[in-house]
DNA sequence: TTTGTTATCGGACAACATGTCCGGTAAATA
DNA sequence: TATTTACCGGACATGTTGTCCGATAACAAA
């Protein structure tokens, strides 16, 4: 068993795949890119695409742990004991790879339904938010914001409790829902 | 201008396809799924189909359309005042509609990468929180929901920065993290 | 019941996408 | 230089998409 080098083509054709993805991905939205787009992109032959991935949703998943690996890694480790996560290191690594972050997170192609039912619920949380505007500290928390957040953490829960079986009656995901939200509102909204 | 009666059949047909649909997500996943399957699983001509929608994204966001609207109703209104999305609402709408939830939020086909990213980021808080278990009220929100929130509440800060272009540095992102879960998250892990 | 309307059907069509297989070529390693 | 192998391009069968058409049967109106 000799120790074998590593061909070079192969990580320039991955690499030329990947970019191509990620570009498309920012023009046209995952599900409307076809195979043959990516690998007219990447001037890399359609078979070629097929020696290295099942199919596109394996390039991506292959692309998800790069992205994964980068986040991991470099992160000064979060101080023992806390137990937020260091979300500074998430964002700053993000404002590094816009063009990365915005392809798979941005936009509206992927999430149609989840985006969807958040604005929804948004919008409804921003009209009760008008309504007091002027006290507390939404200098330092933006209405919008807050609307965002307390939207997409009820569609988590709920996507959670589905995914879970609903192990809890509807109530009792209420009052945790209230615990998890409730203080960090008031803290906001009436200045602590 | 004479008062038209509506032909039974559209609503009938339109019925059949909606049904079709959600019985597909939950045993395909959604972008599994062609208008051939949706049009024989329903008894409907492929024509028929096209007569009614413009393709699948088109009829999934009419039932989209029915599935907020459920929503909207019914709910006793929020009490003036409260900002709190009415969550209870929510959750027992969902246990009545536990299918048609479970089809359009759960599962993976939909958000390959949302989810993905947060399952990564849950299991890493999941793994601090379980430092320090035995003190709390741990009783009222289990530490799973406690690293689902965490996690996704980041990560649909992130999108929100993302979608409307970074406008704050990273630096006053995380203060905005903080003043959104951490009252939360102390009075839970510190017994308040 | 009769009449006029139209929703539905099924088939046909072109264009495109998918996944696989093959032999030839060129670039890598040894 | 010799040998391995990654890449290419083409071909193939199969499936998907969106559109158009004429025929049929269900419908509303009279």
């Amino acid at each position: 068993m000799t120790a074998q080098k590593p061909d070079r083509r192969v990580q320039r054709t991955r690499q030329l795949l990947h970019e191509a993805l990620i570009s498309l991905i920012l023009e046209k939205g995952y599900d409307r890119i076809s195979v043959q787009d990516i690998v007219d992109r990447a001037n890399v032959g359609r078979s070629t695409f097929y020696d290295h991935y099942q199919d596109k949703d394996d390039l991506l998943v292959s692309d998800l742990e790069v992205f994964h690996g980068q986040l991991g890694q470099g992160g000064t480790e979060a101080p023992a004991g806390d137990v937020l996560l260091s979300s500074l290191h998430v964002f700053q690594h993000a404002q590094d790879n816009y063009h990365l972050y915005k392809a798979l997170l941005g936009g509206d192609g992927i999430n149609l339904i989840l985006r969807t039912s958040q604005k929804q619920l948004s919008d409804e949380v921003l009209n009760r938010l008008d309504e007091r505007t002027g006290n507390g500290r939404v200098d330092i928390v933006p209405p919008d914001i807050l609307a965002n957040h307390l939207s997409s953490s009820l569609l988590s829960l709920l996507t959670w409790w589905l995914d879970h079986e609903m192990p809890y009656s509807p109530e009792k995901m209420e009052e945790i829902y209230q615990y998890l939200v409730k203080p960090g509102v008031d803290s906001i909204l009436n200045g602590k």
